[in-house]
This record gives structure tokens, C-alpha cells and sequence, in this order.
RNA sequence: CGAGUAAGACAAGUGACCGCGCUUCGUGCGAGGAAAGUCCGAGCUCCACAGGACAGGGUGCCGGGUAACGCCCGGUGAAGGCGACUUCAAGGAAAGUGCAACAGAAAUAAACCGCCGCUUUGCGGUAAGGAUGGAAAGGCGAGGUAAGAGCUCACCGACGCUUCGGCGACGAAGCGUGCCCUGUAAACCCCACCCGGAGCAAGAUUGAUAUGAGAGCAUUCAAUGGUCGUCCGCCACGCUCCCCGUAAUCGCUGGAAUAUGCAGGCAACUGCAUAUCAAGAUAGAUGGUCACAUAAACAGAACUCGGCUUACGGCUUACUCGGUUU
RNA sequence: GCUGGUGUAGCUCAGUAGGUAGAGCACGUCAUUGGUAAUGACGAGGUAGUCAGUUCGAAUCUGAUCACCAGCU
């Protein structure tokens, strides 16, 4: 995941978590917001909560990881926040990808197109 | 074989595909021994080139090392351990002040009981004995005495002096003093030495906003600020509250650097020569999936170094004690 | 990254130039009441966040460590 796609400002965060809607799975929850320009931004929040340095940063890196194949699908203007829960630390990097698809799913933000899915299918397997 | 003591290095690598940051654009480089805690010491930056006095803080056996240190090395002394070995904020209590609960006759100064003597409602001598206490007037034995007492003597301890050894802390030997002052300085304190303050969110440059709006106080002194706690001294200047705004670049990695060899030193460390350049992000990079029998502990750089402390994995070497066998 | 502060009973807090650790609320028992509340009496509950050191003796002094809180953009 580029750089530039990253969610950066506390400005941006706090309008983002003002506005949008959330969705939950097991190990994550999806804030979500919806504008008419712009790039598609991606913030990530691991709480302190979750263990030490070496944890959180591993839950960011494997996150981000997961969301690099679908950012191309995603709808131009999106601004969205994963935020990590507690059974993140053990999960695999393959139900961390398939949660991240079916909360983008739920929050109707993948453009359909059949190529693409079928993508994200193979990079699943 | 068991129990222990000390020291040391390593704490991940290779390949495939897909990625991230820096970039001299080349498939070049890319987390640690503790990157951690922030407990010390420095570099660097700014504040009056940091001035005076008083506070305040730190260190505290000796010698050496170091840019510096509260660190390290080698010694001395004390304490612990059968031992290998380990630990120690280890100056001064005769400069002064304070504190020592309870117990005990008595706690820094002694006669409550006891013992002895006498002129016996008492007076005097006496610290050998007396359930306490952390600490009770050097210890123990002999002589001595009315009873006792370093009163006298031997040994041990303490203190002082001299000589010798050592750079020194100190040690050894000899002589003398009957021994007149308990502990606590990690209580105040005294002595010696050291410390100006803040910290890269330091600070510099370029922009933007703009001498912003409202309220209160003051308009000579003063007050306030300029990074010291107080005073003096110096400089600047209206001050306080509240609302709005506060961006980018540099600082940012070549350094008391690392590796190897030689030389000096018991060692810490130092000198010389050669070679090398090895993360630099800014919501914060080092990853994901798989294979190699298998990757497992503690753990993630944010200006940089030197230490200390704490967390933690398996391994190697040397030594000590005990047991068994030869 | 840097700088401060706090840990004492179930809860909120006292107490410190070192000497048997206390208050209020809450809790238990008894009294009071026809019963409950309020009230009164009695009682239990702590080794002071943890580990070392100094001291005869540490909640208090010193060091290390753990947890929590606050401030600086």
C-alpha cells in the first residue's frame, strides 16, 4: 500500500469519525465516509490495548497488506478507518482479508466488475 | 551424575513471487542487545558569552582510564559463602543541634536491689551479680581487697607514637597509654570536589494571517516578560483573559564511527597503519504468502553518542563443592 | 520524544524532622420499632503497589521497578 493512500491528518480522522457510518466484524470495525472528490484514504487505528509495539505494529502491517489488493475496487472518494479489536492478534492473514472484502461489501463501497472479483478471488486462495 | 560460580559470543539465514521507505536509480541499503526505562554523563542548539551573593542539588576509601560521568578497571578495608566467588552511598559523631518508642533501677548519665563498713529512722564505700534492651561503662583469667574496682599483671581488643613497606588507601613490627565518653550523618549539619537554564516539540529559513475581534486593568515609578528558586545587575516593553489561525523546508546523520592488524598496559583503555560508509521515517517504512525436518524468548530507531538499570532464549568454555567408578 | 505527579481498609481520604496505622461512608451482630428507615452500642476488615538497602526499628529515609494520571505539538 502506497503511501498516499494513507489517511493522514487528526483534522481528516475526526471529520471522518463525525460522518461516517460503522460496521463491525469480529476482528475489526469499518468507519466509513463517502465524499464526491478526492483519492481514496485509508486510516488504521490499533489501540493500545492490543499489546506492545512489536503487536501493534504487526496488526498494521498485515492490515495493510490485506486492503492493497482491493484498493483499486474501491469507489473514488472514499474515506475509511479500520480500527483493530483484541482477536485480530491471533487471526490468520487470509480472515483478516475476507473480513476486510465483506465489511467493504456491507458498506457498499466495491465497484462491480467481474475481472476484478475474480482477482480478489484468486489472491484469497 | 548432581548442585553451583564466573566469563563469552549469538539471538536468524537462504531462495521464489508480490509489496513499502530512502536513493548517487544499481534488483544498492533498510531495527536491537537491550532500539525499552529515561536513572546519570556529554556533544549540538538557543537564552546577557551565562556576571555577583545566598539558597538548592549531586558525588564521597585509594590509584588509574575517559570528551565526561553517579560509569569502567586494578587495589585496600569490611561483610557473606565449606569453596569457586560475590556484595558494599566505605569522609567526619572530639564543631554544633536533634532523635533513641517500649522494656529496664539506670540510656549518656548512674546507687533501685544487692555486697561491705560504720558512730545504724541513717551515713559512707563499691560497678563483681541483678528477668530489660539494638546498645549497660573494654573481654576473659589470675592477683588484690572490708567488699570491690585496669587497682596490678598475662593474653586479646582499642587508642597514640616511632620505624619499615607501598605513589596511595593501608599493612607489618616495636614501644607506650589502664581505656574519659553508645548508636544514628540513607536526621539537620561540617569538610572536599562538581553543577547557569532549558531541551531537536531545541532552534534556523521561507511563507500565510496580520499589526486580527471582544472584555478588563494600567498608562512617572511600577507591573510584566527576556527560561534559574530569591536578591542585585543587564536588556526589552503596555499587560491579562478569551475567540480565530498556526504551513513547508532544513536541523537528520561521517561519528569521542566500525572492522582488521601491530605496539604499550595486569586491566579498563590508548596510539599507529590499512580498509569501509552501513536506516533516516514524519500517523511514522523493514512486510505478506510459501519452501528448506524447525524459528522458538524479550522485544520495534525518531537528533546523536558513552554508561547504568530492567525484560529474556537456547548454547559454549573455565572453575568450585558433593557423590559414584577406575 | 520530553516533563511532572499519585499509589494506605470494599470506596473517599488523613497521618510523615522514623517508635502499637486512623476518620467518614459501606459491611456484620445487638438494641430501638408491630415492621422498615434513621439513631445508638459493639465488631471485623490493612504488613501501606512490588523488591532491595540504611537503621535497634521504615507507611515515613534512599535506590530500583510496576501501574495509573496530567502537561508540552
Amino acid at each position: 500500500m502506497k503511501r498516499c493512500y494513507s489517511l493522514k491528518r487528526n483534522k481528516e480522522f475526526r471529520r471522518t469519525y463525525r460522518v461516517g457510518r460503522s460496521h463491525g466484524a469480529k476482528c475489526m470495525v469499518l468507519i466509513s465516509a463517502l465524499r464526491n472528490k478526492g483519492e481514496v484514504k485509508i486510516g488504521f487505528s490499533v489501540g493500545k490495548k492490543l499489546g506492545n509495539a512489536v503487536v501493534r505494529n504487526r496488526v498494521k502491517r498485515r492490515m495493510r497488506e490485506a486492503i492493497t489488493p482491493l484498493i483499486p475496487q474501491i469507489k473514488d472518494g472514499a474515506k475509511l478507518i479500520f480500527i483493530a479489536r483484541q482477536p485480530i492478534v491471533e487471526e490468520s492473514f487470509i480472515n483478516i482479508s475476507q473480513s476486510m472484502r465483506y465489511l467493504l461489501k456491507k458498506a457498499e463501497l466495491l465497484c462491480e466488475s467481474a475481472p476484478q472479483d475474480a482477482q480478489g478471488e484468486r489472491d484469497t486462495q
